[in-house]
RNA sequence: GGUGGGGUGGCCGAGUGGCUAAUGGCAGCAGACUGUAAAUCUGCCGGGCUCUGCCCUACGUAGGUUCGAAUCCUACCCCCACCA
């Protein structure tokens, strides 16, 4: 039910075959967010149009509403949001790391006050597990504690060892759920340490010191630190990274970052930054970014990127799109979201076939220099 | 025709002697956003220049008072309301 195939690697990057309840994922893969249940303002069928292959969703924001008891009643969250393929849960985690002054942290866990009606809502190693659990979620993530990217040794530390004391209790509440049926979920814990490389070791270490898992999680990057030092954590764990898992990486990222993460061996990436983007005007092209609300483009029938082949760019001008942000049409933030999420998931698609036939150093190279403009334009 | 109110930068609208090139808002222009408290936030927004400053032009029009006026006075033009 559970299970991780290396069907080719390039080097440290890798092309595999992720198997969970709901399905198959080919990696590399990028994983649109769905945290309230829904990919915000995208129907379903745009999400798969886009070639989704799996979904993320959020333990605090599910908890906070409608509540997992609701979506436990109504059939859990696949069905609950007419989702059937994989769905991958947050756990809250960073929420502790997102909402820091709407809450308290402490040994046990974190008490957060609700930024929907101010009520104290307490999240726990335990509470998350059971909220995904209740949730349904093909994987459920480890409650953890990120530190801001430019955090001392100290400050990095003290939040990568509670993460590891809270997923030694997160695996015990986990292995007793899954005591009713074992093919529900897995859990996947998450390295922590920030940009100290020791640390992060030492994060590692600690969670294969706990047993078996069928996945494992990068978090803390892209949290403030610069590019360089969110690579040197990548190449100094990769080669200790069990090679028959899939390596998650959390909240990463924007175009240049996928390549930058699967040449250093990340299988999955999630990201609200396609939607979050898109709603704002801004799109991913492969010749750089453009924020189509400029004026620039008044007049510019050109498809955001004429090699693009999602829903946006096969119908729609750029001239549209700028009219449809200039007058607030809800259609224009759907459509550049669309987009993005296209374009990663695509980005991620050529990777992998790139990397089945060995040529991906050079292609993402060539790529890259075109995305970021240096020797095309 | 009478009485009252009013005419401010692309628009709306503050300001009622110097701190005013003139608060705000809108529109316009540019930018930010990385496991979503974001359909959000930030900057610019009369013109010119030898641009941490300087010079023009500007608060209906024309005069006037004053060291100094969008702000006070006079005349005129226009708009609105009510009365005839």
């Amino acid at each position: 039910m559970f299970g991780f195939t290396l069907d080719a690697a390039d080097g440290a990057a890798r092309a595999g075959t992720l198997t969970l309840p709901h399905g198959t994922v080919r990696t590399p893969c990028f994983m649109p967010v769905g945290t309230r249940g829904a990919v915000r303002g995208l129907h379903p069928a745009e999400v798969e149009g886009a070639g989704a292959q799996i979904l993320l969703g959020n333990t605090y924001h599910l908890h906070l509403r409608p509540g997992e008891h609701t979506v436990e009643t109504l059939g859990g969250l696949h069905r609950f949001i007419s989702w059937q393929r994989p769905i991958l849960t947050d756990s809250g985690g960073f929420q502790v790391f997102s909402l820091t002054a709407l809450r308290k942290l402490d040994e046990d866990g974190v008490d957060f006050v609700s930024h929907v009606d101010g009520s104290v809502r307490r999240l726990t190693p335990e509470r998350a597990m059971e909220i995904q659990w209740a949730l349904g979620a093909d994987v459920a993530m480890a409650f953890d504690h990120l530190a801001p990217g430019a955090s001392s040794v100290e400050a990095a530390r003290d939040a990568m060892e509670r993460t590891l004391r809270w997923l030694g209790r997160c695996r015990t509440r986990h292995d007793e759920l899954m005591a009713e049926s074992a093919d529900r979920q897995t859990l996947w814990p998450i390295i922590q340490g920030g940009t100290h490389l020791p640390l992060r070791r030492e994060s590692l270490e600690g969670i294969m010191g706990l047993g078996e898992w069928t996945g494992i999680a990068i978090g803390g990057l892209s949290v403030g630190e610069p590019k360089p030092a969110m690579h040197a954590v990548l190449e100094h764990l990769e080669p200790d990274l069990p090679r028959d898992r899939p390596r998650y990486l959390m909240g990463v990222g924007f175009p240049d970052d996928l390549l930058d993460g699967i040449a250093r061996g990340v299988d999955l990436f999630d990201c609200v930054a396609a939607t979050r983007n898109g709603r704002h005007g801004s799109a991913w092209t492969t010749d750089g970014r453009v924020n189509v609300r400029g004026a620039a483009y008044r007049l510019d029938e050109s498809p955001l990127d004429p090699e693009c082949d999602c829903e946006c760019c096969v119908r729609f001008s750029r001239a549209y799109l700028r009219h449809l942000f200039v007058a607030e049409e809800h259609l224009g933030p759907r459509l550049v979201s669309i987009h993005n999420i296209r374009f990663l998931i695509r980005l991620a698609e050529r990777a992998r076939e790139q990397i089945i036939d060995r040529t991906f150093d050079r292609w993402a190279a060539d790529w890259r220099r075109r995305y970021l403009g240096k020797g095309s334009a």
